[in-house]
DNA sequence: AGCACTAGTTAATTA
DNA sequence: AACTAGTGCT
């Protein structure tokens, strides 16, 4: 179907104008950027100055004021959830006039346009996109082929550098031009990319740099097809624009570039009229583009982001426009001052101070822990202090460098019967079972992936391994055909018939499903005649039931099958929503939606829960009350940053987008020791914390001299617990030399390990009780039912907190 | 040939 | 802790 343009163009309204309400509330330099008109504007958007409410506004003005349809708005964020609020918050404005404009993230925005072009340059737009999962299983196999292990390839380094060689725009040619082929090393990473990129098209499949990659390469080889996109567009937003790389960055270039009048003959010619859009010299003029971002706040340079783009706007795009959005409407001027002490220390920085009028708030609460675990402790009994003074858990959030540190915290918030929830962990869609699922659904959506079918092959279990399979492909490579026909034709390999009648049997459901997915040709929704695409939650419940998928897993006796069981039927249930959502969603745009769902989209801010998340996805949210956690050396400045050129800055934003997300309350706390790998590490703080002035911090144990004095001194914080079991677990794993390794991991994982179960547990109000390592105290009440009664503790020298009955190492005394 | 179990190895951030 | 290689059984 070709595309359909806007021909006529909207009439400026006369009538006055602007709307009052849109200006409503607003600064002078937010007004600005809600009404500046020209080719190009930067919006430098300080950490909560109210950007997103500028640029909603921005949109709804064009809107009502008749300066563009809706369909000529290219709107670009980097979420899903990002752009689900922004259309949320246009449709509040002008309501129903918001229905066309693409508001999306540049992945699902690049996925649009390839499957409607997809055809011009050998894919079909059935293709699938291979999330980094997939990638890695394909390299995985390529260097196994290769050898490449000799060369000191990992599945890891290779797929690192096809990723940034593809956020540079480069491919197999452009890399070859410019190889050493003296380096042996470098001759296998070539024959690795090719590979790699051979597979990919030979699967008519994308990988998540090629969405953007290919998009790009598309405009650039068919000026005709570029040419549509040019003149749909006019007018392109792009929010968050410190993260772009060079990829998105072209393609926000070619969409805004000018059409020559040649190519505009062209597509009149084809029959798209565009007179009204054309210039005295019969060019289509460029889009205006406006871009929002903050370079204080650029924390994806490990992905390709280029600070650069942002900070040479204005030669790249002349005659824009700059605003500077400093007055921050989120955080308490103690929390800003520290925020603009740290930054400040990055150089070559333009400056910027945030300032508000709201005060100056709470200190931030500083606190050292001994361990991660009582770091842990600490965070677990300030939540419940704030929840209890009315904080409801949803406001609340804890931060943190890598996702290994959730495990400590995990372990206490579930002693503590916390409500919580980790965003980006394991997803449901990363786990084994799910993708299993999925690759059956890939597979008969897109026959020519090879990778989904091997996924599938054996699962459950048919007999066909590793030696059958090799059989398969090399059947297939000898016809020069795919894996699948290999499987349709499966009698003619000769394989034992056990075998051969399972394979034979795997391949006809495949394509008896495969049959139902589209429409029959004879298919009229008005009479009712012929047979209608099926629905995606009848195909996968058809593959389910014909594999017998749900009931292999439910008939085995190993007892995690049961809640992977469990987790196919919550897929069902997710196709099912899908399809409700969205009436006439096909197969395709389901397995579209899933590959494109980022770890802060999943995030529901009804519930009553306490957010876990790295500091990484907490860009663009916002909490009452925040825990920066594990702020040490090596961690945050991580390790791994140290060698990269602009690594210690980079981290040094990131300590300052967490710091910036906090409204009214931010702790800062660090452990003195950390187990990391199975063994415990002395850990310093971090260098950051001395550039936030002392008098904004009050410690509620500081991490005295542990810095200077290498460790020995902290230890006489120890006194406060004296016997409990991580202060002395603590004296040993610091003081004694390495060669024990039994007694380390003993202690490290002493919390895991303590496995009791107390449900018998008679409890109420009044009991004294005694605790392993808060010692005794009294029960102050008891709430809950069952497995989740939870008893509230006022311990003598602890402190209160909240212990969930059943895993707590307590007892009673008297 | 395939499966299940065990033992041994090796561990590298952030979406 | 999570993956790989090796073993013995069907």
């Amino acid at each position: 179907m070709s595309f359909v343009p806007n021909i006529i163009e909207p009439e400026p309204s006369d009538d006055g104008a602007f709307d009052d309400a849109l200006l409503r509330g607003l600064n002078p330099q937010q007004r600005e950027a809600v009404e500046f008109r020209g080719q190009s504007l930067l919006i430098v958007a300080g950490a909560g100055s109210g950007k997103t409410s500028v640029l909603t506004r921005r949109i709804a003005g064009l809107l009502q004021s008749r300066e563009a349809f809706p369909s000529q708005i290219l709107a670009i964020t980097f979420t899903n959830k990002a752009a689900a609020e922004m259309r949320e918050r246009v449709h509040q404005i002008v309501g129903n006039e918001a229905e066309g404009m693409w508001i999306s993230t540049f992945h699902s925005a690049c996925v649009r346009i390839l499957r409607r072009e997809a055809e011009h340059f050998g894919f079909t737009k059935s293709f699938t996109i291979y999330d980094s999962a997939d990638s890695r299983a394909l390299l995985k196999r390529i260097l196994k082929e290769l050898e490449a292990d000799q060369y000191g390839f990992t599945v890891s380094s290779a797929s690192g550098k096809i990723s940034k060689l593809k956020n540079e725009l480069q491919d197999v040619e452009s890399y070859a031009r410019g190889a050493n082929f003296s380096d042996p090393a470098e001759v296998m990473f070539l024959e690795i990319f090719r590979r790699y990129t051979q597979a990919l098209s030979k699967a008519n499949a994308f990988d998540f740099d090629d969405l953007i990659g290919q998009t790009v390469y598309l405009f650039r080889a068919f000026p005709v097809v570029a040419a549509h996109y040019r003149r749909r567009f006019r007018h392109i937003l792009v929010d968050e624009y410190q993260d772009t790389n060079h990829a998105q960055y072209s393609l926000i270039h070619e969409l805004t570039r000018p059409v020559r009048p040649d190519i505009a003959d062209e597509v009149e010619s084809a029959g798209g009229l565009v007179k009204t859009k054309r210039d005295s010299l019969g060019a289509i003029p460029g889009a205006s583009l406006t871009v929002v971002g903050d370079s204080d706040q650029s924390i994806y340079a490990f992905r390709g982001a280029d600070i650069r783009n942002i900070v040479e706007f204005e030669r790249d795009f002349p005659n824009s426009k700059v605003i500077l959005l400093e007055q921050n409407y989120r955080s308490t001027q103690n929390i800003l001052d520290a925020a603009n002490a740290v930054i400040s220390n990055n150089f070559d920085r333009k400056d910027k101070k945030l300032f508000t009028d709201i005060g100056k708030g709470n200190k931030i609460v500083g606190f050292t822990g001994y361990s991660g675990h009582d770091e842990a402790q600490f965070i677990a009994d300030e939540i419940t202090k704030m929840h209890d003074e009315g904080i409801a858990y949803k406001d609340m959030a804890v931060f943190y460098r890598t996702n290994a540190q959730t495990r400590a915290l995990e372990e206490i918030f579930i002693r503590s019967a916390l409500p919580y929830r980790v965003l980006g962990g394991t997803k449901f869609y990363e786990r084994a079972e799910i993708k299993d699922a999925m690759a059956y659904l890939i597979a008969v959506a897109n026959p020519s992936d090879p990778l989904a079918l091997r996924r599938i092959m054996n699962v459950p279990k048919r007999g066909i391994g590793p030696a059958t399979e090799t059989a398969l492909q090399s059947w297939a490579d000898a016809h020069d055909t795919s894996l699948r026909d290999a499987v349709r034709n499966a009698g003619e390999l000769g394989l034992g018939p056990k075998v051969t009648g399972e394979i034979l049997e795997f391949g006809s459901i495949l394509d008896e499903v495969m049959a139902t997915v589209t429409a029959s040709d004879d298919w009229d929704p008005t009479t009712g005649t012929g047979r209608a695409a099926a629905k995606v939650s009848d195909i996968l419940i058809a593959l389910l039931e014909k594999t017998k998928f749900v009931e292999t897993l439910r008939a085995s006796r190993d007892a995690q099958d049961e809640a992977r069981a469990e987790n196919v039927e919550e897929l069902v249930a997710v196709t099912k929503e899908f399809q409700k959502n969205n009436p006439d969603g096909t197969l395709l745009d389901f397995l579209t939606e899933v590959s494109l769902v980022a770890a802060a989209d999943d995030l529901d801010d009804s519930s009553g829960t306490v957010s876990l998340m790295t500091l990484h996805t907490a860009k663009g949210l916002e909490y009452e009350a925040v825990f920066l956690t594990g702020v040490e050396e090596d961690l945050l400045p991580h390790r791994m940053s140290a060698g990269e050129p602009g690594g210690p800055a980079e981290e040094r934003r990131l300590f300052y987008v967490g710091i910036t997300r906090a409204r009214q309350r931010l702790f800062i706390s660090l452990a003195m020791t950390r187990a990391a790998y199975g063994n415990v590490n002395v850990a310093m703080p971090s260098r950051y914390l001395q550039e936030i002035p002392a008098d904004l911090i009050e410690w509620r144990q500081s991490p005295g001299m542990a810095n200077s004095r290498g460790g020995t001194e902290p230890r006489a914080l120890n006194a406060r617990r004296d016997g409990s079991a991580w202060g002395s677990s603590l004296r040993e794993a610091a003081a004694l030399p390495p060669g024990k390794p039994k007694e380390k991991t003993q202690w490290a994982n002493m919390v895991t390990n303590v496995v009791r179960d107390n449900s018998a547990l008679e409890l109420s109000a009044g009991d004294r009780i005694r605790h392993t390592d808060f010692g005794e105290g009294r029960v102050t009440a008891v709430t809950g039912e069952g497995a989740k009664r939870v008893a509230e503790v006022q311990f003598e020298t602890a402190g209160r907190k909240r212990l969930l009955i059943k895993i707590a190492p307590i007892e009673k005394v008297e």
